[in-house]
DNA sequence: ATGGTGGACTATCCA
């Protein structure tokens, strides 16, 4: 029987970018029983589409699965255990076909829903498109994805992934000292913005969490004790169009991740809604 | 104090 008997046709979606899903396979298990999600989308899985691990992750119970991997860079996956249908028709951003965007549609109860999981481009150190390509990157792939959303809507729609910016004042430990660091910049805070406000978004993860506290998704690597200097981030994302932000009923960010074994320097994220 | 660590994969690139 399902277990969640309160709130039956309630819909668990998860994102979190696993830095390597070959290494980080087991992770898994404990994402799936921490979070009880029913879909999963993974971002930097860093493997080739013939490579990757299906068998474990069907071992899980996501009978459904559709990636988009390369050698070594990027890739993203979405992983479910209801049936899933690849977008066939959704852009290659920046024309690069660099693995950044998974787009499908999901069989949900009370019909079909839009899912969107994203891997937005870190932007390299030097928050200048002109001494830095990679910023430029990321600031071009914004505004497309801006302009897209802009002109289609978005409708029974989720958004979820590393969008590698953090809005808020209170999405990092310190908005003075990472004014000029690159993931929450003014122009890239602007972009984040404006691609939101494109078709509606809702931020769930503020739905849930008011906007003069903390919360944060990501904690460098480069840190002696990460959970003791608390230099974190919010990069990982989930959004919602309009018509379903009514229908958010929790939320939660798995900061015990960090402390997993091997752990990825993100940590995964879920909300609960009932489409 | 301008470092530090981690993953992919073989000399560095990327985060």
């Amino acid at each position: 029987m399902a277990k969640r008997g309160a709130s039956r046709q309630a819909l668990r979606i998860a994102t979190w970018n696993i830095n390597s899903v070959r290494l980080r396979l087991p992770l898994l298990q404990n994402l799936v029983t921490d979070l009880a999600p029913d879909v999963i989308c993974l971002q930097e899985t860093k493997c080739p589409d013939e490579a990757f691990p299906h068998e474990g992750i069907a071992a899980l119970g996501f009978t459904h699965r559709l990636i988009r991997g390369m050698k070594g860079y990027n890739g993203v996956a979405v992983l479910s255990r209801l049936p899933i249908t690849l977008r066939e028709d959704d852009p290659d951003w920046c024309g690069k076909g660099d693995c950044r965007h998974l787009g499908v549609m999901l069989d949900a109860p009370g019909g079909p829903v839009e899912l969107h999981n994203f891997y937005v481009p870190a932007g390299g150190d030097i928050p200048d498109r002109e001494a830095n390509p990679k910023f430029g990157h990321k600031l071009d792939f914004v505004a497309e994805a801006t302009r897209w959303f802009d002109a289609r809507g978005a409708k029974r729609a989720v958004l979820v992934g590393d969008l590698n910016i953090a809005p808020l004042e209170h999405d990092v430990w310190s908005h003075k000292q990472l004014l000029d660091v690159v993931s929450h910049t003014p122009i890239e805070v602007e972009g984040l913005i404006g691609w939101q406000k494109a078709a509606g978004w809702h931020d769930a993860l503020r739905h849930f969490v008011p906007e003069d506290q903390k919360l944060y998704t990501w904690w460098s690597y480069r840190a002696r004790d990460w959970r003791a200097a608390d230099r974190g981030r919010r990069l990982d994302h989930i959004w919602v169009s309009d018509d379903l932000a009514g229908k958010l009923s929790r939320h939660q960010v798995l900061k015990d991740a960090r402390d997993w074994p091997q752990a990825s320097d993100h940590v995964p994220v879920l909300v609960e809604f009932t489409p």
